[in-house]
DNA sequence: GCAAGGTC
């Protein structure tokens, strides 16, 4: 028998219609589908069915010691023992076995790691590799007829990648963990990909920071000629108000137009979607990378859209993009297919990145409104108006700008108006505003309606959303298609950032602090752009596989060695970063720090700093991670807070004051009219259990919270430095 | 209780 191993149940299944049509059966072998002809057998894997880990001897983090992993021995774990078992069951039977896994690095180790595992069980069988790059027919019939031994060259850099991966990964992880002692559940992790993604995030959060918002002046007015329109000073902003002041008293009631012009602007329209830009587009509408991708797999898998893991942005020429845009012509968007159908040519756009394993993600059949639920829905329609939209033709904006001059004074205003839709028809997300300007003439006099000035404060850089994270990703080469979402998600779940867009914590901050001074390396990017050279070179044969991952290891060791002398300074910046985030605010009784402590019975609760002079407390609930907000309670200055549980939706519980007076109220009202129901108010909480302490709000999703726009956020007002000179 | 990479 001919055995065929696929990386994914799919290409199994696909694979198996193109070589044997109709003739195909399919029967399950240790529940996992096997798709056979006459002698051939095709069947999949789920991508890596073993991975790398340290022999249990090194599970304990408090015995081994974490630079002790640097040079351990690594086993190889089954992550799918019925895949791995029905391999051997089909291998009883085979004479001859053809990998056909992803043609990609981890593609080849994924079909090695097979190969081992069969070879192992069964040695005398012959294996070799069919490479092709799109399942369609022409493609799977040459790969099938030109097949290659198996490249254990590209097998082994990606093997070094798992290697180094680990022994940096659990090393610094449980060093920096030990350090600071946040063991068991809240450990705090440090990796290749996540730690240079937080330091991303931490770095923009020092720039907030220290921002120092000054203010600034602008100066409108109000123009008329029939349609009234407002004109900005060219000044753009006053620092100095005095300048300001002199220059609004300058102005008469009347303006001539010194400039005026006309204009058109192409709009072109965006490229196909890749996964980042799917998810830069899915953030733009309110998902988080990682619900966005969730939502893409469900329509994958129900057969809606095509595969969502791919680089590529141009669509291959084996895509027949009429055929597609045929499902829709009777759908719900009908109207828009039949009129890309009515086109004599269909000229797709192209972003720069081409890939030949996956096409762009499209829809691949149409789907109604009832068919799923309305997230899937929404994520479903934006895949099909963003195809729709890379077939159709530019948007054009008619343009008017304008120079009126007031007394000397030049102020500009401009408008913008779309006069040909385009693809703008099929895409309506993110349509620019029009602005409204006057048809004018140069000369013209304007009658000056109303001026003003209003004062404004300059705003910090707005956080990265997590759109705009994903695409720094992809540019700066941290982590694949397949998991930059995933590397978003674990700071969640680690609790380093919360929030949407995410924000760090104080204690995100102490470790990349920590870390960038004495394990620079690990905080960057550049370690993988170093490791993917040094990929490259062992799957050139140039070099061997040990010798990078002893390099590697020799590199750690270094590092290791600065960590060691430097364990108190370490310890401090942890512990002081760790300690800020527990801090809520100052104490009403006596002033000093309020903050989260550990009760003796293990429970925890808010208690001054001030103890034991000062005896003042608050309630906790009993689970999940306190999370200190940005928002401070009008009443008794203390932070709002809200309870994660790993990147679930948090509970946002406010001000734990009020929440706790709102209980109280609550349990008197309960004690003096009994057997009353004790719902009604809008803070209360639906069911109140007595026991649960806190009073449960509406809470906000971290995952599909809408993110902020960026002049809505206001500027971190505790910032804002004054400097008043002392008066005399 | 560690990472990152596949896939579901």
């Amino acid at each position: 028998m001919h055995l065929i191993i696929t990386e994914k149940n799919i290409t199994a299944k696909k694979i198996a219609q193109i070589l044997f049509g109709k003739g195909t059966k399919e029967t399950k072998v240790e529940g996992v589908s096997v798709y056979s002809s006459g002698d051939t057998s095709i069947v999949g894997l789920s991508g890596h069915i073993v991975n790398i880990d340290f022999p249990e001897q090194y599970n304990n983090w408090s015995v081994t010691a974490p630079k002790d992993l640097i040079r351990a021995e690594t086993e190889m774990r089954y992550t799918h023992k019925k895949i791995a078992t029905a391999l051997k069951k089909l291998s009883k039977d085979a004479t001859s076995v053809t990998i056909a896994t992803d043609y990609d690095r981890e593609g080849e180790l994924i079909g090695v790691e097979a190969y081992r595992i069969i070879s192992g069980f069964k040695p005398d069988i012959k294996f070799d590799r069919a490479k092709f790059s799109a399942i369609t027919k022409p493609e799977i019939d040459r790969a099938f007829s030109n097949r290659v031994p198996l490249d254990f060259n590209l097998a082994a850099a990606g093997e070094a990648r798992q290697k180094i991966d680990l022994v940096w990964g659990a090393a610094l992880t449980r060093y920096i963990s030990l350090t600071c002692g946040r063991l068991g559940k809240s450990f705090l992790s440090v990796g290749r990909v996540q730690t240079p993604l937080l330091a991303l995030l931490v770095d923009r959060e020092k720039e907030i920071k220290a921002f120092v918002s000054t203010p600034y002046w602008e100066i409108y007015a109000t123009l008329g000629n029939g349609t009234d329109f407002t004109a900005k000073h060219e000044c753009n902003r006053f620092e100095d108000k005095k300048k300001a002041d002199s220059v609004r008293a300058k102005l008469g009631s009347t303006g001539t137009v010194v400039e005026y012009k006309k204009d058109a602007r192409s709009d072109a329209a965006p490229i196909p979607f890749s996964t980042t830009e799917f998810i830069r587009a899915a953030s733009s509408i309110g998902f988080s990378a990682a619900n966005a991708m969730r939502i893409a797999e469900n329509l994958y898998v129900n057969g809606w859209i095509s595969y969502p893991r791919t680089d590529n942005t141009v669509y291959p020429s084996s895509l027949n993009l009429r055929d597609v845009l045929q499902n829709f012509a009777a759908g719900e968007f009908g109207e828009y297919a039949r009129k890309l159908l009515a086109m004599k040519t269909l000229v797709p756009t192209r972003g720069k990145k081409e890939t030949t394993d996956h096409p762009p993600i499209y829809p691949v059949s149409s789907a109604k409104k009832s068919d799923m639920a309305d997230d899937e829905w929404r994520v479903y329609e934006l895949v099909v108006r963003r195809f729709f939209a890379t077939l159709a033709p530019a948007a054009t904006w008619e343009t008017r700008n304008t120079t009126v001059d007031i007394s000397g004074e030049k102020f500009k205003a401009s408008g913008s108006k779309l006069t040909e839709a385009g693809w703008r028809y099929y895409y309506p997300y993110g349509m620019p505003k029009e602005e409204v300007l006057p048809a004018l003439e140069v000369g013209e006099t304007l009658k000056v309606k109303k001026i003003e000035m209003p004062e404004k404060m300059t705003q910090p850089p707005t956080r990265y959303g997590q759109g705009r994270l994903v695409k720094m990703m992809e540019d700066l080469g941290l982590g694949t298609k397949s998991t930059r979402h995933e590397a978003i998600q674990k700071l969640y779940a680690r609790n380093y950032v919360h929030g949407n867009p995410p924000q760090p914590t104080n204690t995100a901050i102490a470790v990349v602090d920590a870390l960038e001074r004495y394990a620079d390396l690990i905080t960057k990017p550049d370690m993988t752009s170093k490791l993917e050279q040094d990929m490259d070179l062992i799957a050139d044969g140039k070099i061997k596989e040990d010798a990078v991952v002893d390099e590697s290891q020799n590199m750690l060791e270094t590092i290791f060695g600065v960590l060691d002398k430097n364990h108190d300074e370490i310890r401090e910046v942890l512990f002081d970063g760790l300690r800020e985030d527990k801090i809520l605010g100052k104490c009403q009784t006596c002033g000093s720090d309020l903050m989260v402590r550990k009760s003796k019975k293990g429970g925890r609760f808010i208690g001054c700093t001030g103890y034991p002079n000062c005896t003042f407390s608050l309630p906790l609930p009993p689970s999940g991670t306190i999370v200190a907000t940005n928002k401070v309670c009008e009443r008794h200055g203390l932070s709002h807070i809200k309870i994660t549980t790993g990147g679930k939706k948090p509970w946002e519980l406010g001000c734990p004051q009020c929440n706790f007076e709102e209980w109280q109220k609550k349990k008197k009202e309960a004690a003096a009219a009994p057997g009353e129901a004790t719902t009604g108010t809008a803070t209360a909480p639906k069911k109140s259990a007595p026991k649960k302490v806190m009073a449960k709000t509406g809470g906000s999703d971290e995952n599909t919270a809408e993110p902020k726009k960026p002049a809505a956020r206001k500027a971190a007002p505790k910032k804002k430095v004054i400097e008043k000179a002392p008066e005399a």
